[in-house]
DNA sequence: GTAGATGCAAATGTTTTGCAACTAG
DNA sequence: CTAGTTGCAAAACATTTGCATCTAC
């Protein structure tokens, strides 16, 4: 686990302690490679430490964001977690049948994000940027029955 | 009302009726001129008709939804819904600090939309896209005050 | 020992649903 | 008339909070 120490070291920083939940959070946080909601992520712990509450995922989450390393996008109502260490600066397709999210390159967005500050001045974010549409499969399945 | 014959002929032709609560929902939203969420409608409506519902605004949405005459968007953890046909095709750049929504014509993310297409095979959405960011102003305002 | 964290239960806010009563066509 | 619609109340979600208990340090 790569950012276990990073983590340690800034909970110390701040006074803060390293549960034993929050070793846990981390971990299946890395295990699940992105986009998990807090309640996959507590279904996960559950199978193991059904003491485990979701009040601790939620907390936790929030702390993992405060301290940079864990990033929120907000997608059909849910909001999805990754941790920011696993993938370079990225954004998202969404598909809005499946559900599935996509990770395009920033790279490939830049375009875009050059042209809207010529065009309005607006400085769009570069990274998470969610953009809903149909990926391939349900694209075919739809045109196949209207 | 530019939309109300419309939406009888929609209803009409799905065995569906116009009622009172439809209509007035239908007005509100012209009036409002777009980015209103369902709880903005709904006490724009109670102020007048108290035994209104907001089940029935949410109902209402739903129906506008399936006819393709209202869109909706996801943004900062609440749905904001708008009439189509008041503007033309469009995408919405979000400001994160004011929360100002600006809208921008569709045709301007045409070579992304295309570029993604080419990418993955994902079809986007050809409106309604949110991209976070900074409007100019906010933008200015942050890099005096860091 | 003690500030900070947890688990529990209950509150929150938004959206959805079941159902009996009502009404547009 | 009657299928569709409404208002109401309650459920269903996702998320947050208050608090007594517990624990990392």
């Amino acid at each position: 686990m790569c950012c276990e120490s990073r983590f340690l070291e800034a909970l110390h920083d701040r006074g803060l302690r390293l549960t034993p939940q929050r070793e846990r959070i981390l971990a299946i946080l890395h295990e699940m490679d992105g986009h998990a909601t807090a309640e996959q992520i507590y279904e996960r712990i559950v199978a193991q430490n059904p003491s485990m509450d979701i009040s601790t995922v939620y907390r936790t989450l929030e702390l993992l964001q405060m301290l940079q390393m864990v990033g929120c996008i907000d997608v059909g109502g849910q909001r999805r977690y990754e941790l920011l260490s696993l993938h370079g600066a990225h954004h998202h397709l969404y598909c809005r049948i499946c559900g599935q999210l996509l990770r395009v390159e920033a790279q490939e967005m830049q375009p875009l994000i050059e042209h809207l500050a010529q065009l309005s001045g607006f400085e769009a974010d570069p990274e998470h940027l969610i953009i809903p549409g149909l990926c391939e499969e349900c694209r075919h399945r739809v045109a196949v029955s209207p």
